[in-house]
This record gives C-alpha cells, structure tokens and sequence, in this order.
DNA sequence: GTTGAAAACAATGTTGG
DNA sequence: CCAACATTGTTTTCAAC
C-alpha cells in the first residue's frame, strides 16, 4: 500500500467502473501495471467488491430510521437475529455493546410500514425493549468521502 | 422498473464490474438494450454510482463504533456538523430523531485513537453530551443481501 | 427492442530496464 | 518493481433497422 494504491482505491471508490487504461493515466503507470496493483487490492482484501450504489428513495423506500433493541435473554439469539434481518425493510444490523444488543437499520416505504415493523418486533422477534430514530438528514460528505479522506 | 431491471439491479449490486455482454446473458436481452437500461437507471437516479467496497479493516482501520452526540444550542450547528466530519476518523453522521441530535459512524486505528476522538468532541465540537458504542459484529445478511431482498 | 461492424479495451506474453 | 510493445479475444458504441 503506497501512495499510487492509495490514489487507485480513491478513484476506484469515486468510478468502480473505470477502465484500467483510463485508471492508469490517472496514476501515471502503465494498464498492465495498474490492473495488477488493482487484483492485488481484491486478493489482499482491501477492495472487498465492486458494487452498483442503489438509492433507496428512489427504489420507493424514502423513510430511514435505526431501531435500538434489547432482546429477550436466552440462547436463541442466532434465531432471533435471523428472524429480525428477515423483516423486508431492516436493511442490516450490528450487534453493539451498551445499554442495546442491537443497532438495526431499516428503510420504509411510509411510516405504516414503519409502524409494523416496530409493532412487530415486541410480538414475533424476542425483543423486550426498543428505540425507534428516524433519519432527518445524512450529513454532507458522510461515506465516499470520508473514506477517501482516510486515504489522504 | 420491470423485473428486468431489477433483476440488472441485483447483478450489478452483487458485481459492479459485470460487462453489459455478461449482464445481458442473464436478462435475456442483447447487450445494446442491457447498457441502455443501465444508462437509463443511472439517469434516474435509481442507481447513484458504481465504486469499490473498501475494507477499513484492511485498511488499518478495524475498530468501528457509533457516537451518538447532542450538541450545544445555538445558531452554529453547520460548523459544528464540518467540524465533527472533518475528524479524520469519523465515516459519516446522520441528524435523527430522538434524545441525540447525530449518529457519527466511526473507524478508528485503535481504542487510543477512538479515546483521541471521544475526548476532542466536547473539547473542540461543541458536544454536550455523548455516548458511544462499539460495533462487536456485523450481523449476518446485512447490506448487500437486503438490499437485493428488497428487489424480490 | 435487434443486428452487425468499427472502435476501444483487457489479458497475456515477451523484451528489457 | 516497472515500461513498451504485439497479439488475441472481448467489450462497448453506434448506425441502421
């Protein structure tokens, strides 16, 4: 990893669709060169994957919120995580420590939708406790660029 | 948005780098009619861009935490919202409903460096009050997976 | 939507620094 | 580690339908 990988990943991360000839001419070596560098960042595991970004508003889920829970204590976590994730609007979650278990995000069509999501959780999913937060606004600059500021 | 393009949609999530001839095997259409449908989801903002997944683990990064902040009253909010982002640490924020003004996402080098971070924000970013939260695993399925859940 | 041809591109091997 | 070049097959693009 040195500053040329750096400026590939930044471009990569900005264009995941550049050719490597044009990618090269931005780094100033030659397309063999920066394909090679380019599948040593995949087999090393820094470039995870190459992904279309979809948004999700436009995909007819406008509504984003995270949903703190606490689930019932027990050994069937695995289950009970399974059961959340499967909800079609929960988009993910992260197990956190703190006064939550869990950190889920979803993405609603309305906030009917919302509204089962949240009455269902309590009644099918273990959950003993919860926090709805809708998200008013993403912050200017959070995600690509950030990542490209840590890469200098 | 037919079935066709959400099964393109599906595809390009899972592999961003898929050459309309690829892409085009799997819809059963001819390449020229795959590339315009892409082009045309891209118009409309159905998918926002192309990029590389980077790992931040990999990337030296591999201690990710929420910070929830409320920040001092006051007229300034949007300099204190730069200031937050421009941590080098901080990934991303979002303005959200409830006891805390902001969510930041955060990937640090080490607990020093997330210790670093936690002590500057009431010192230098207007925090009042915080709490964080260190992300002890990623839940299986989230991300990618719902996301192409989404599109049935 | 399709087809087909031209232009651009990617992958590989070779030579050499 | 890299450049430069040639080769071969693939991919994109564009006109015509």
């Amino acid at each position: 990893m040195d500053a040329i990988d750096r400026t590939i990943l930044t471009e990569l991360i900005s264009d995941g669709r550049l050719s490597f000839r044009d990618l090269a001419a931005r780094v100033r070596l030659s397309p063999t060169a920066t394909a090679e560098r380019v599948r040593r960042l995949q087999e090393t595991g820094v470039i995870s994957g190459f992904r279309a970004e979809v948004d999700l508003a436009a995909l007819g889920r406008p509504l984003r919120a995270f949903i703190d829970v606490r689930l019932r204590p027990g050994p069937d976590h695995a289950e009970l995580e399974a059961g959340l994730l499967d909800q079609p609007a929960v988009l993910g979650g992260v197990h956190v420590t703190g006064r939550w278990d869990y950190t889920l995000t979803v993405a609603c069509r309305d906030v009917a939708e919302l509204d089962e999501l949240v009455m269902a959780m309590p009644r099918d999913h273990g959950v003993v406790e919860m926090n709805t937060r809708l998200v008013l606004r993403e912050l200017a600059g959070s995600g690509v660029d950030a990542v490209t500021r840590l890469l200098g």
